[in-house]
RNA sequence: GGGCGGUUAGCUCAGCUGGUUAGAGCACCUGCCUUACACGCAGGGGGUCAAAGGUUCGAAUCCUUUACCGCCCACCA
């Protein structure tokens, strides 16, 4: 029955609340988390992927920020000049669909306020929103150089864009012209080929027979969207399909409209596909419009920006492209024109903000051409300059840089860098953000000029970030010291939108790759593996996290229950394990201080002239433990680190090592001892302080008794070759196997717990035996032995209960608390198991081709197993033939 | 249609270049408020490592195929 921490007599358990709030403060007031450009230490530098400023903490960025942090706090505590820069993006079309709605409950129409006014205000609500989403980021640690802090609107940025947007419109690598678009009939804007998603949706197929002109005969298209058919402007058939070739250069007459089509032929036609035969209209769909431009066939556009059917249409104008479609469909049908209907599951692009249906549609826009800037960030990646943890997504990266396509960077929004681009009245352009002066448009009136009205996608600004955000174009100090950046910490959705075109940017821009590594983690899911949204209502707020449970246990929680490169199960009761780790931590640093006694520490020397095993033991074990750190951390493996130190603190130094040190009651503890683990856990402080910066902190100070330390700028603990000692840790196995033998006889025999009893060992050798004699003082509290004989010649007393290990065979006197039937089922289970083992061992040993073929080191190891195993059983034999007397 | 991940205890995951008695946390069972910690301590039960082939003396681990789950890309009207 678990009770209530306020029902136990005791109850000292970790409060993070008051702590990580001071601490914060106290971290701000210091100024800890600013780097300086002058700073002769290396540079370590992160961009933090700016959040949107319409977006409120969620649990992905909370991955995503602490992961972050902990890299820059490790790096920081390496003595590196570590800069992570904190901001946000204006994130166009998302923000000003958001804020539009906001107005319309206002009963406010973006249009009826005007473009001006309309701006004002957004601005003054995207500040707000943005100033809370980083001030949440403190909430969970985040150790940002906050006087930095950018925002992809910001004067200076805006400046980049419009240099780059010169630097690439000189260059010819930025261009005007008609394109099929992916249309947003809800947002009236266009949208890049990654901005849109696609969705299988049963639709139809419907068969509409076209008359061929001056014959009786037609020819049946099959079509998933009729109401474009207004816009036909020819009908394909492949110029091999021996079904039509007879057709081609005849025409057909377009039902209902009347107008005359040329039947033409081109291989973009599949023959195996619907009837061979496929209407044309280059306006609405982008195939058609390239099969268009090859047959230069003119291109009728049917439908108005919001999806409405245009004068184009005839008498369905004004008609919503759905009830334009069933309309006609209907009047094909009375008409004859309608050969049948089929069911067809169709692949369907939606917008990526609002989920409406995107129309394909043809309009003037903005285009960076990008095939020469994809070449060196290819070339980045073969060359091994740019990494991708895990490797794997290096091929999405390569795939898409391959097969690159031009980027539509024009959006029919208010909210973004308005296009640098205006007009004279001849169509001349001029390339300013502001309206251009007299000398800057020689021969034109400035006042004349019109700009072009609509703004450039959001991530024109955001593929700038890593540079523009330390003052780029102007040769900065801060550009200097901390371009190119070390690593990128996001999640595998943006690889396309932002990595690939940042790694572009940089090249094209800085001359180099703006950072080496990428580090991709998964995106948060529930309990039941569905993405986390808003929309489904299933996410957790971090902050709530944070109220509860502490930023502390959020951020542990986080990094050990993400798996490297997998998408993390999280549910409320993933936070409780780091919440329980953390007080345990506090736990054991309170058990130190109290033995500690108000002497102050020594923490950065070790006396190794009075160590005992055990002391030994728990600094090879942590030499160990800060090697496999290191390099998890190389590797990014974060997951591995913060297990390997979890396991460290909890089993190594809680469990075995403070036991094993502790002194029997009223005693003091040996002091060489005490040195050691205080030792020790000022180097879990320092290898934990990335993940769990508020505890490890507020121990720190309470250790040295000084608020003016801090474990930010380390040092970081280093591996000392000299303490490691495999012989060592195998001597301790031994005895932690006694131990954990005997606290299992007194279990499963149902011992009073209270109840102390001796304990005989015979060991088969006499090493052994020395060194469970020489420790024979550390049985009492670990085990709950009275006194202990040890010896290859002691005897099993009678009434005994007995277990064998490997080695030695351990007898408990227990008469009159023994429960032979117990005994007898223990004994006999281990004897099966054991059996078992040797049963398989021995066929393995007798095959000769093993024999033959394994290596040596194999070969003995299995062999001596054997030995091992056929020994146990036999004691184990005669221990339970013994019972069965009794 | 192509590509990439995943499939190991009831759940979430470790298991590196093939040789372990296949591990951890949570959940479950038993006993404990033992002066660091009941957010705890000690012990225990629980797995034919998705399936089938193959390579090998030896496969959870390597190869092939299949199934299922997830993600990404794709112009079949």
């Amino acid at each position: 029955m678990s009770k209530a921490p306020e029902e136990t007599k005791k109850g000292h358990a970790y409060d993070p609340a008051e702590v990580e709030d001071r601490l914060y403060r106290h971290w701000l007031e210091r100024d800890y988390f600013a780097a300086d450009p002058a700073s002769t230490n290396p540079a370590y530098t992160i961009v933090i992927p700016p959040p949107n400023v319409t977006a409120v903490l969620h649990l992905g960025h909370g991955l995503n920020n602490t992961i972050q942090d902990v890299l820059i706090r490790r790096h920081r505590m390496a003595g590196h000049n570590a800069e992570w820069l904190p901001g946000s993006d204006h994130a166009g079309i998302a923000t000003q669909i958001m804020f539009e709605k906001q107005l319309l409950k206002e009963g406010v129409n973006r249009r009826e306020l005007g473009r001006e006014k309309f701006l004002e205000r957004i601005t003054e609500w995207a500040y707000a929103n943005k100033d809370q989403i980083l001030n949440q980021l403190k909430r969970i640690g985040c150790s940002l150089d906050w006087e930095r802090e950018r925002f992809t609107m910001d004067p200076g940025l805006s400046k980049a864009v419009e240099s780059v947007f010169r630097h690439l419109y000189d260059k010819g690598l930025i261009y005007r012209g008609k394109r099929i678009v992916n249309w947003c009939p809800v947002d009236r804007t266009s949208l890049s080929d990654d901005e849109v998603e696609t969705e299988n949706k049963a639709g139809h197929l419907w068969h509409i027979r076209y008359k061929i002109r001056g014959s009786d005969e037609y020819l049946t298209v099959a079509t998933t969207r009729p109401e474009t058919m207004l816009g036909d402007t020819a009908l394909a058939v492949n110029p091999k399909d021996s079904r039509y070739t007879k057709f081609v250069g005849k025409s057909v007459i377009l039902p209902i409209v009347e107008r005359e089509l040329p039947i033409i032929a081109d291989t973009y036609v599949d023959p195996e596909f619907g009837t061979g035969v496929v209407k044309i209209t280059p306006a609405h769909d982008a195939n058609d419009f390239e099969v268009g431009k090859r047959h230069d066939l003119p291109s009728v556009v049917v439908m108005n920006t919001d999806g409405t059917m245009n004068e184009q249409a005839g008498k369905f104008k004004g008609l919503d492209r759905y009830e334009a479609r069933e309309q006609l469909v209907n009047e094909l049908k009375q008409r004859g024109f309608l050969v049948s209907i089929e069911d067809y599951d169709l692949a369907v692009k939606t917008c990526y903000r609002c989920k409406s249906v995107i129309e394909p549609y043809l309009s003037e826009q903005w285009f960076v051409k990008m095939e020469p800037l994809a070449k060196p960030a290819v070339e980045a990646l073969k060359s091994g300059k740019l990494r991708f943890h895990p490797e794997f997504w290096s091929k999405t990266y390569l795939h898409w840089m391959e097969n690159i396509r031009d980027w539509c960077i024009s959006r029919q929004l208010w909210w973004g860098h308005r296009i640098p681009v205006w007009y004279a009245s001849d169509g001349t352009m001029f390339i300013s953000a502001e309206r251009p002066t007299a000398e800057q448009c020689p021969g034109y009136d400035p006042e004349t000029l019109t700009q072009d009205p609509d703004v450039l996608d959001t991530w024109f600004s955001s593929w700038l970030w890593p540079f523009s955000t330390f003052g780029w174009p102007e040769e900065t100090d801060e550009l200097r010291a901390f371009y190119p950046g070390h690593v990128l910490v996001t999640a595998s959705e943006i690889i396309f939108l932002w990595v690939a075109r940042m790694v572009m940017a940089g090249y094209e821009f800085m001359g180099d790759c703006p950072f080496e590594d990428v580090y991709i983690h998964g995106t948060v899911r529930d309990a039941h593996g569905v993405k986390m949204s808003k929309s489904l209502g299933n996410g957790i707020d971090p902050l709530e996290i944070v109220d509860q449970y502490g930023a502390d246990a959020l951020r542990i929680s986080l990094t050990l229950a993400t798996p490297d490169g997998q998408d993390p199960w999280i549910s409320r009761n993933t936070f409780e394990g780091g919440r329980n780790f953390v007080n345990k931590l506090y736990q054991v640093s309170r058990f130190v201080q109290m033995r500690l006694n108000g002497n102050r520490p020594v923490l950065d020397k070790l006396d190794t002239n009075d160590l005992v095993i055990f002391d030994r033991w728990i600094l090879s074990r942590l030499t160990r433990t800060i090697e496999d750190v290191d390099r998890y951390f190389r590797e990014y493996r974060l997951a591995a680190a913060s297990k390997a130190l979890y396991s460290f603190v909890w089993d190594d130094y809680c469990s075995w090592y403070v036991e094993l040190i502790k002194p029997e009651a009223g005693q003091e503890i040996r002091p060489g001892s005490l040195a050691v683990a205080t030792y020790v856990l000022d180097k879990i402080l320092r290898l934990l302080h990335p993940f769990v910066p508020f505890v490890t902190e507020e121990i720190h100070h309470q250790l040295t008794g000084s608020n003016d330390s801090t474990l930010t700028f380390g040092p970081w603990p280093d591996v000392q070759e000299a303490l490691k000692d495999d012989a060592l840790e195998a001597s301790l196995v031994q005895i932690q196997e006694v131990v954990t033998a005997v606290r299992a006889m007194r279990s499963e025999l149902n011992v009073p717990p209270g109840k102390r009893a001796d304990l005989h060992i015979r060991v088969s050798d006499n090493s052994l035996g020395q060194l469970l004699n020489d420790h024979q003082s550390y049985f009492g509290p670990l085990a709950k032995v009275e006194t202990l004989r040890v010896g290859t010649e002691v005897k099993k007393p009678p009434f005994s209960a007995s277990a064998v290990i490997g080695g030695a065979e351990l007898f408990l006197p227990l008469e009159g608390l023994i429960d032979i039937e117990a005994e007898k089922n223990r004994l006999q289970k281990s004897l099966n198991e054991l059996r078992n083992n040797l049963e398989r061992l021995s066929k393995k040993l007798a095959n000769q081709d093993f024999l033959a073929r394994a290596p040596k080191d194999v070969i003995d190891r299995e062999r001596s197993k054997k030995d091992d195993f056929e020994e146990r059983i036999e004691r184990l034999n005669k221990n339970l033939e013994q019972i069965m007397g009794w």
